[in-house]
DNA sequence: AAACCGTGGGC
DNA sequence: TGCCCAAGGTT
């Protein structure tokens, strides 16, 4: 009964979260809750996972509905790709007449990695294949003390094949969660609560003394910050926004209101959203000028007061239109428009 | 393989 | 404030 397997399990079904999508066999509302919480956190998910199950119970009537509608109620949440590729493959889904019930099988869905297919695979269908996702990379490193950064392809193979040791192949999915429970509650990236780990007296790291020196850190690229302007533009009860094309890498189909990219001397030196502005639009209308900071990860957008001279046309795929606000929340919207209109 | 995608919380 | 980093996937 001391094994480390049998320990982590009884912590888990001891301590363990009630989350929502917890206590739910639905291969379907499991896949969401797996999509959303991809680089993000369980406290964010929460009121988006519930909103989204509402209004899209099932693969079909997620897949009928427009992507419009998916993005509006994603909106806030980030990584938009997330949502347009959980609505195609509900569309697959839905085209083959039956869920895919292996790990090998779900991956083959655009926007379900190694990580998403094990997760769902274990949890909702029992199969007995280990998830690797940042919170196990962290326990297992620590528990193992892992001499190389979780980078390399070689390196994560290495760990998922530790975790898979620690799977009790009778609940694949709850020594899933469990790890990851482990690693967001006690084995946390910074001061580990040993004290209260299932795992510290089979922890190489704690015997070494300083777990918090795994995993061994990957090196991170420099970031460059850039500055913009972002500029709200009101007449009478409405607001100027743009559609940012759906080609776009970055916010793609998603509705914003104008901003453009400043010199590093703060003059106007690039036009963003796809768009170019300025006369066009002074046609009376009141120019609000807000200020409100907002970071993506290496873009910064301030508002703040600026003028609009340059006359300008929409660019490819871009859409402009007058909205009301009680318009926007229908919109797929960022969070930047969001905050604005908070 | 490395760079990219959004956002928010914690320190 | 600035930086880390979170239930990753795609290119």
């Amino acid at each position: 009964m001391a094994d480390p397997s049998s320990e982590l399990l009884a912590w888990f079904d001891r301590t363990g979260r009630d989350l929502p999508w917890r206590g739910t066999r639905d291969p379907y509302a499991i896949w969401v809750s797996e999509i959303m919480l991809q680089q993000t956190r369980v406290e964010t998910v929460r009121p988006y996972y519930r909103r989204f199950l509402e209004r899209f119970p099932t693969p079909e009537a997620l897949a009928k509905a427009p992507i419009d509608e998916v993005l509006a109620l994603w909106s806030g949440l980030g990584y938009y790709r997330r949502a347009r590729l959980l609505h195609r493959a509900a569309g697959e889904v839905v085209a083959k007449g039956r869920f895919p019930t292996t790990a090998a099988e779900l991956e083959e869905l655009p926007g379900i990695g190694p990580y998403t297919a094990a997760a769902v695979a274990s949890i909702a269908f029992d199969e007995a294949v280990a998830v690797l996702d940042g919170n196990v990379e962290r326990v297992i490193s620590r528990w193992i003390a892992f001499a190389e950064p979780p980078r390399a392809a070689a390196a994560k193979l290495r760990l998922r094949e530790v975790a898979a040791s620690l799977l009790d192949p009778e609940r694949p999915g709850d020594s899933n969660q469990a790890l990851m429970e482990l690693g967001a509650l006690v084995c946390r990236p910074r001061s580990p609560s040993c004290d209260a780990c299932p795992l510290v007296a089979s922890c190489a790291a704690y015997r070494e003394g300083d777990p918090e020196a795994y995993p061994l850190p990957v090196e991170k690229r420099a970031t460059e910050r850039r500055r913009h302007l972002a500029v709200l533009v009101e007449r009478k009860d409405e607001i100027l926004l743009f559609r940012r094309s759906d080609d776009e890498d970055l916010l793609a189909g998603i509705w914003e209101i104008p901003w453009v990219r400043l010199r590093d001397d703060g003059a106007t030196a690039e036009l963003h959203l796809g768009t170019r502005y300025g006369g066009s639009w002074s046609l009376g209308e009141t120019l609000r000028l807000v200020r409100h900071g907002i970071t993506y990860r290496d873009i910064e957008v301030e508002l703040r007061r600026g003028e609009l001279s340059e006359a300008g046309e929409l660019a490819e795929g871009a859409e402009a239109g007058w909205f009301r606000r009680d318009e926007i929340e229908s919109l797929p919207t960022s969070s930047l428009l969001e905050k604005l209109l908070r």
